[in-house]
DNA sequence: CCATCTTTGTGCACGCGTTCACAAAGGCAT
DNA sequence: ATGCCTTTGTGAACGCGTGCACAAAGATGG
């Protein structure tokens, strides 16, 4: 899962496990394909399998939420749907705003995810001048310059970083300054903010790494090659190499 | 974090646990960092300061890797970047492709972190034939026909999947059986995968709904509102009314 | 109304991950 | 060479998350 939490250590929200919450959005999209289908009911062991998940987890994540179940028959679906959506905070709009509307936030305007789920985008926004104006997914690109308005005309408290990772702490900084509680940041930095600013990291870099290193090591069992190759040094040397200047000078989304 | 592991339950590659694992690209970054300004040691407590976590547990996942620190001094820079990126694989290429070339397809393929970190993309992939023979970051889209064609020719074990939801299953089996290992999911779909096959998965919408329940648990301590209000029953049920259709029939990128 | 059968809800145990706290190790100054 | 000071590496304790296994609950059929 190309997904992180940052800050918040261990923080139990109501009684409700932070790894019940990262599942929960799981559950409620299985239920909401068997709400199309007009399933009335569906026992844990079939959610669970729809989910990808173990039936005795979900029982128990489902627990922390209430008894909403019955016995010998399964879970209503509907009413499922809606008290998943409740606890997650899904029957209220999210205003959300985009920063950095490169590659990385144009598809992310594009995504169909936001508007079906409550989620809002009141604006897109950019650093570069030539861009204001010009529509993105239907949406004009406002300029940094209007950043605080739009947060607080809004009341956007969430917001999503799409910059270069050279701007993104500053992008940051402002965002929480205006307001902004909750931070989506696709940016391949560490990002420092105030106590109270939840933080949640997407990285493309970071997820490949660590399925280069399973696969290293599925064909290492085999082939029992191990150690630093020449091969291996020239690249690793490389590395450094490929990598100039600061952060912030890359022009593409998401440099690593 | 967007990120989320599949399958794997619990496997402790090679003795350095998962959790580890998932660390190991940060301090990288943190790293090449300093490696570029020539910093020439780090001490614990600066790395993992740059790196964004605790000081015991970078140590603690340095000691899983072995003793490359020096007592009283810190850890010698250009060392560690190399021992980590052996570690973590990147000392070789990997071939990627990506298939399913939308608006997110395409940020992927003109993303920086790929070179730059030992990734190179073999081919980028898509059904729609209008596509074929269109260069996107300087790499001609092929057809979904040559799918198998391009895996076995470039020997790829890492596939990366920016298709609809209804694509992504279908597509994940062509991979398998073609010889990918590994494969970084962006369609918001429970990938279903023999053994042996690792699956990471990148889901924005998950993300978004796991901001919302902490941003409402916020809201709510101050202003104690809580049960269904009529808004909120009237949301709820719009939310089914929003998706029409099976997920494969979306036009956009990754629905949820 | 009773027996049976299905499925939930959960007590319990186990293992992974995190953090604390400190002894061991090495550099450095004198 | 010796003592001090810094920083690593890790033993131990703790807490969260997972999975097992079963008792309680309710539906269903006779």
């Amino acid at each position: 899962m190309a997904t992180g939490r940052t800050h918040r250590p261990a923080t139990r929200s109501r009684g409700i496990p932070e790894a019940t919450v990262a599942r929960l959005p799981l559950y409620l999209r299985a239920l909401t394909a068997l709400s199309e289908r007009s399933v009335p009911t569906v026992s844990s062991e079939e959610l669970a399998a729809a989910a990808g998940v173990n039936s005795a987890k979900l029982r128990k994540d489902f627990s922390y939420l209430g008894s909403y179940g019955t016995r010998g028959v399964g879970y209503d679906v509907e009413y499922l749907v809606y008290q998943i959506s409740r606890e997650l905070g899904l029957t209220q709009d999210w205003p959300v705003v985009i920063v950095g509307i490169g590659n990385l936030g144009a598809a992310l305007a594009n995504y169909g995810g936001f508007a079906s789920r409550g989620f809002r985008v009141a604006a897109l926004i950019d650093a570069d001048p030539a861009m204001a104006g010009k529509p993105v997914a239907g949406i004009p690109v406002q300029h940094t310059d209007e950043l605080e308005h739009i947060i607080e005309s809004n009341g956007v408290s969430i917001g999503v970083i799409a910059t270069p990772a050279g701007a993104a702490q500053q992008v940051c900084d402002r965002l929480v300054a205006a307001g902004v509680t909750s931070i989506l940041n696709f940016a391949p930095t560490v990002l420092t903010v105030p106590d109270g600013v939840d933080v949640r990291k997407v990285d493309l870099s970071i997820e490949l790494q660590i399925l280069a290193f399973h696969e290293q090591r599925k064909a290492g069992e085999e082939s029992g090659q191990e150690g630093g190759t020449p091969a291996a040094v020239t690249r690793a040397a490389s590395v450094e190499a490929d990598r100039k200047g600061p952060d912030g000078d890359v022009p593409a989304v998401m440099p690593a």
